[in-house]
DNA sequence: GCCCAAATCAGGGTTTTCCCGATTGTGCCC
DNA sequence: GGGCACAATCGGGAAAACCCTGATTTGGGC
């Protein structure tokens, strides 16, 4: 029986190519795509896959949070992280949300269907170019004290913050998330007061920073 | 003959894949491949392919720079612009560079096969997704020549996006700028008109990449 | 003088946000 | 197992912001 895969990213031109790829290799079978992260979540808790390729940058959620969702609820799927980026707060935020392998979107393909067979036998893979990034988080004196948020969002806030951030209204996020309007402001409000902001500006700006939204 | 295609993408595993599914059409033949624009432009010379393939954010020289010398050398060359970018700044920068096609990576594959028989054969095509784009280009009092923004806002509807991307509460920009709140209004109500945005937050993410707001 | 665009403002209705509060469930501590 | 903290959910009512329509003034251009 094949590998049952998930695919999740944002740009369909890249899944139909990665497809295309991964469906050469016999024991591979791409049983889903995913546009977002959100998406990616509801296919994982349908179908139970064996491995995730996860995208990054993804609107609605992004693939932090949807990583970290899946592998608290599901922790035999394995999620590989699939990014353009190698800044750190990228790594490390995959890395802690539990992926089991990190590849950049430079490398090769063959890397990709290494680090599936890997992931497969309960390893780690990290792209070679990544590696340095995780010596130097472990190397360096790791963030003394205030470096690691003094406040920490929830998840649920931090999905809501996400759709904050990208423009989308607050009646809107309500229906997509199956939540009441006031549940919204709730969070919005309590995102507010941990972070000590006050207007969507601020926010917005958080986000980017924190790379929970991408300036688009 | 089969027609000759330069790919040019900063990210091996997209150029992998989309060199898996185009090596599906008969009658397409990848000769090369470039990861930045310098490379594709080099390329070009050497091989004078039928069609260049062009993402538009690479690294040593972009997708549009790269894209004006190619049609000011060989005009012959169509070039195929593929990006992640529906942002007017990235689609009338490579309309303008001359190419004869813009898809979006979200758009699926059989759109881009598409694209390159359509360019083949000496006519444009767009991507549905930008052709808005386009049209408020030509019906909105187009811009002059090109390097300045399609759109322009007067300095004081620059000042009130400033406040309002930091983060100022209307009533408090309106007395800073001792004005009544409802001019305050119509202000911001004029940039969205421009702009075509429509939240506070996508006003924030324009603010910053125009340099009109820091992201400290 | 005429016209146009920028900048200013108002009325009045609609929508969203803000500030109080509350309930439920879960994990944790002793 | 009772208490405790906290996440996630929702409501009412007041304040603020938003939206649509229109208006006035001012400074250039032609």
């Amino acid at each position: 029986m094949p590998y049952r895969i998930v695919l999740a990213d944002d740009h369909k031109i890249i899944r139909d190519g990665l497809k295309a790829l991964l469906e050469k290799e016999r024991e591979i079978e791409i049983v889903a795509e995913a546009e977002n992260g959100r998406q990616a979540l509801q296919l994982v808790r349908k179908l139970a896959p064996d491995v995730v390729i996860m995208d990054i940058s993804m609107p609605d959620l992004n693939g932090i949070d949807a990583t970290r969702q899946i592998t608290a609820e599901q922790p035999t799927v394995k999620v590989i992280a699939l990014s353009m980026h190698s800044q750190r707060q990228f790594v490390d935020g995959m890395l802690r949300a539990g992926v089991s392998a990190y590849l950049l979107k430079d490398t090769a393909f063959e890397e990709l269907v290494k680090a599936v067979r890997i992931v497969l036998s309960g390893k780690k893979y990290l792209s070679p170019d990544v590696t340095d990034i995780v010596f130097q988080d472990y190397q360096q004196p790791a963030a003394p004290d205030g470096a690691i948020p003094a406040v920490e969002l929830t998840l649920r806030e931090r999905e809501v913050l996400q759709l904050i951030a990208e423009g989308i209204a607050t009646k809107s996020i309500a229906s997509r998330l199956n939540i009441s309007v006031k549940t919204v402001e709730t969070h919005r409000k309590h995102i507010m007061e941990k972070l000590d902001l006050h207007t969507v500006a601020e926010l917005t700006k958080y986000a980017i920073r924190e790379g929970i939204t991408s300036l688009e």
